[in-house]
RNA sequence: GUGGGUAUAGCUUAGCUGGUUAAAGCGCCAGUUUGUGGCACUGGAGAGCGUCGGUUCGAAUCCGAUUACCCACCCCA
């Protein structure tokens, strides 16, 4: 049996054996974001192409060739959201959010999209858990974002991730950075064909390059440090310090540039180092710009972004097994046709009063088949109702596990929940 | 965008150098004398071998193209 229609390209369905762990992820996302003050922003899934442009930058790979672009019924041209911070950025400057208290801090949980080859870890709609700050000039803020996503890891136990930080400096110190790579470079040697096209548009990239020959050239090229000024010395120093106190070790990397433009200062990435491929798990760092850019007001910031795919592999590739939720607590079995009225009626007072997780036969199956269709449910009890309960209006519920059996009253309604509410209870009080 | 690998029932696979109605395990459904599961036994449903085209008397088995998946590069989370 085969549909005609298949799901898209890079992109999948998360079906009840795993949307538990996509749940329990997001949760402890949700709850630590406010134990972290962060409060959710939902935002829409496609923007105008404009934004992106702007915002990511219209150099950058992403918008180059990843982006899902498109022209509506309106001729408007629309992008399915690449990623995270650019829509927050709108949002808030839309919104006037940046009126209330500062510093305002946001936190969502959305899909993505880009056009790309799939690969382990990466899909053309993929989710992040990320974060915005925006407000704080203060590196201390930049410490409390890298807490809050080192928190979220720990919770989870995860381990073996690397803090790569760095800092890239204010548009000034870029600038000047820039112009000495262009210098450097243009004597180092050869390059690949992508970065001597870079060269003059982007040579921080080549950087980054994993091209031999490019590695080769840039072993020798000047680091971004040298050429910070006094104000983002201080300001990564501080970072650093911070970090220090707070016991979260970390690794400076002069060679980490983030793949979009807004970034400025502070950059960090963790990384898994337990495997080559798909390693980056979390990005983030400093936009100091990119709200005034926007056409807001002047207004530092910062954010993260959290690959919730690469993160649950993370997860499977530890060996941090997650708690499948209990999807029964009581089966309620009709031992012949004339009884299946009465299997619903309890099944709803438990249900809708009781708060009971709670399944009965829909399918017409005779007894033993739904003795054994509980056990699959994974069914904490069984209750069967037949002519022998109708008559005494007592019931046997039965433990699945242990097999131990108690009488329970089926009427008064009030008296049935009581009693079945109270073998679950304790039963999970264990 | 570049390179490599794979493609048979829901899942995991067997089908050797082409030859009658494609096989197994798991899973699923049901029955095993009439009201209680996980074991065992029995039976059943379920694929025409990713798709298209070619070679051949004849192809799941050979060739080509295409699509999808996996992996790596690029880039990113």
């Amino acid at each position: 049996m085969r549909s005609i229609i298949k799901a898209q390209r890079g992109v999948r369905d998360i079906l009840p054996k795993d949307s538990y762990k996509w749940r329990f992820i997001e949760d402890v996302a949700r709850n630590l974001s406010a134990s972290f003050g962060f409060k959710e922003i939902r935002t829409p899934v496609f923007e105008s192409t404009e934004l992106f442009e702007r915002s990511v930058g219209d150099e950058t790979d992403v918008v180059q060739k990843e982006m899902y672009t498109f022209l509506d019924k309106g001729k408007r041209s629309i992008t399915l959201r690449p990623e995270g911070t650019a829509g927050v950025v709108r949002s808030v400057i839309e919104n006037s959010v940046f009126g209330g208290a500062l510093p305002l801090k946001l936190f969502y949980i959305n899909s993505f999209y880009r056009y790309e080859k799939p690969q382990a870890g990466r899909y053309r709609e993929f989710y992040q858990f990320g974060a915005e700050v925006f407000g704080p000039e203060s590196p201390q803020a930049d410490a409390e974002v890298i807490l809050f996503i080192s928190s979220f890891f720990d919770e989870l136990g995860i381990k073996n991730l690397a803090l790569k930080i760095n800092s890239i400096g204010c548009t000034l110190c870029r600038e000047r950075y820039s112009v000495a790579l262009k210098g450097y470079f243009s004597t180092a040697g050869d390059l690949c064909e992508h970065c001597a096209q870079r060269l003059h548009r982007n040579p921080f990239r080549i950087l980054d390059c994993k091209d031999e020959k490019c590695r080769n050239a840039s072993r020798d090229a000047p680091v971004i440090t040298e050429f910070l000024c006094k104000e983002c010395v201080d300001h990564f120093d501080l970072l650093k310090s911070y970090l220090d106190s707070l016991k979260i070790s970390y690794i400076v990397d002069p060679r980490a540039v983030r793949g979009l433009d807004y970034y400025t200062k502070t950059v960090f990435e963790f990384v898994d180092t337990f495997s080559r491929g798909q390693n980056s798990v979390c990005g983030g760092g400093r936009y100091d710009n990119l709200t005034e850019q926007m056409g807001g007001p002047k207004l530092p910031a910062l954010g993260f972004a959290v690959g919730m795919e690469r993160l649950l592999l993370m997860m499977e590739q530890q060996n941090l097994e997650i708690q499948k939720p209990q999807d029964c607590d009581i089966y309620i079995a009709n031992a012949a046709e004339e009884f299946k009225l009465t299997t619903m009626k309890l099944s709803f007072i438990l249900r809708v009063f009781g708060k009971i997780n709670c399944e009965y036969d829909i399918s017409d199956k005779n007894l033993r088949s739904q003795v054994r269709h509980a056990d699959k449910l994974g069914a904490r009890f069984l209750l069967v109702i037949g002519q022998k309960e109708k008559d005494s209006g007592f019931g046997i519920v039965k433990n699945m596990k242990t097999k131990e059996t108690l009488k329970v009253p089926l009427f008064p309604d009030d008296d049935f929940l009581k009693a079945a509410r109270n073998i679950i209870l304790a039963h999970l009080a264990q």
